[in-house]
DNA sequence: ATGGTAGCATCGCTA
């Protein structure tokens, strides 16, 4: 079974891109995050048409969340678990796909550190490790993958010197990283790469940095220990950052053994 | 120190 996470930065402005990655890739578990669209906008039907049932959860305008599957789409979940406040904003879907409870979340950015949208993003953390105490447990198989718009540590930049109080590497953000990693998730790329510097998912559409090599690792997928053993490669699709009209964002991918 | 690009939707906001 082969998972992937993507943002793509306007599903509307990246169907075609995208339908071509899916039919070259071919996951069977698609998680998607900025898709950008309302519910009534999403094209259900062309992603039915490549053999995919899908769960959105959109806005319009901004923000927006969806799962595709080939292998079931069960007991969907949008926005938080029954008994967590529930987010004003489309960032997080929920479903059982192949049997393993997948989230797609798309993190808030947090801006910057004294913006009330940082408050926001420490707090939506927050409230995910209390979605995912609600939902399920660290002994199911449980995936979370999504743009977290946080580099877990220094080799996940550029140049940290250069972001020194900026968000993404704050020592609070990464607080609720490892409060995630305290429940039971663990990051499958650093899992399979545990020497990897320097290798991105996302790169600014500005000053050229994809091309000088200047980017983040902040689109993860984290797992429970019953995934992580099935996991056999983890990868970041760089290649689907070139060419014309990308997103900022590249593909992450997973093969789980059956 | 600033502003650079992209998407959506206006004449600014978000990233």
């Amino acid at each position: 079974m082969r998972v992937v996470t993507w943002n793509v930065n306007s599903l509307k402005a990246r169907l075609e891109r995208v339908e071509g990655w899916l039919a070259e890739v071919r996951p069977d578990v698609v998680l998607l995050q900025e898709t950008k669209l309302a519910d009534d906008a999403f094209p259900a039907l062309t992603f039915e048409s490549l053999g995919y049932r899908s769960a959105h959860h959109g806005q319009g305008r901004w923000n927006g969340v969806a799962i595709l599957s080939t292998v079931g789409l069960d007991d969907v979940v949008t926005n938080f678990a029954e008994g967590v406040e529930p987010d004003d904003e489309a960032r997080i879907v929920t479903a059982t796909c192949g049997g393993v409870r997948v989230s797609s979340v798309y993190v808030p950015n947090g801006r910057a550190l004294d913006d009330d949208h940082y408050q926001y993003k420490l707090g939506w953390l927050d409230r995910l490790r209390e979605h995912l105490v609600a939902d399920t447990g660290p002994d199911e198989p449980v995936l979370v993958g999504g743009d977290y718009n946080i580099a877990p540590d220094d080799r996940d930049v550029h140049d940290i010197e250069q972001l020194r109080g900026a968000t993404h590497v704050s020592d609070a953000e990464r607080d609720r990283l490892t409060a995630l990693y305290d429940w039971g998730l663990v990051d499958l790329f650093r899992h399979h790469h545990p020497d990897a510097e320097r290798v991105f998912s996302w790169w600014d559409y500005r000053n050229g940095d994809f091309h000088k090599g200047r980017g983040m690792r902040i689109d993860l997928l984290l797992a429970t220990p019953s995934v992580v053993e099935r996991s056999e490669w983890c990868v970041i699709d760089r290649n689907a950052r070139k060419g014309k009209q990308p997103s900022d964002h590249a593909p992450v991918l997973v093969d789980l053994a059956d």
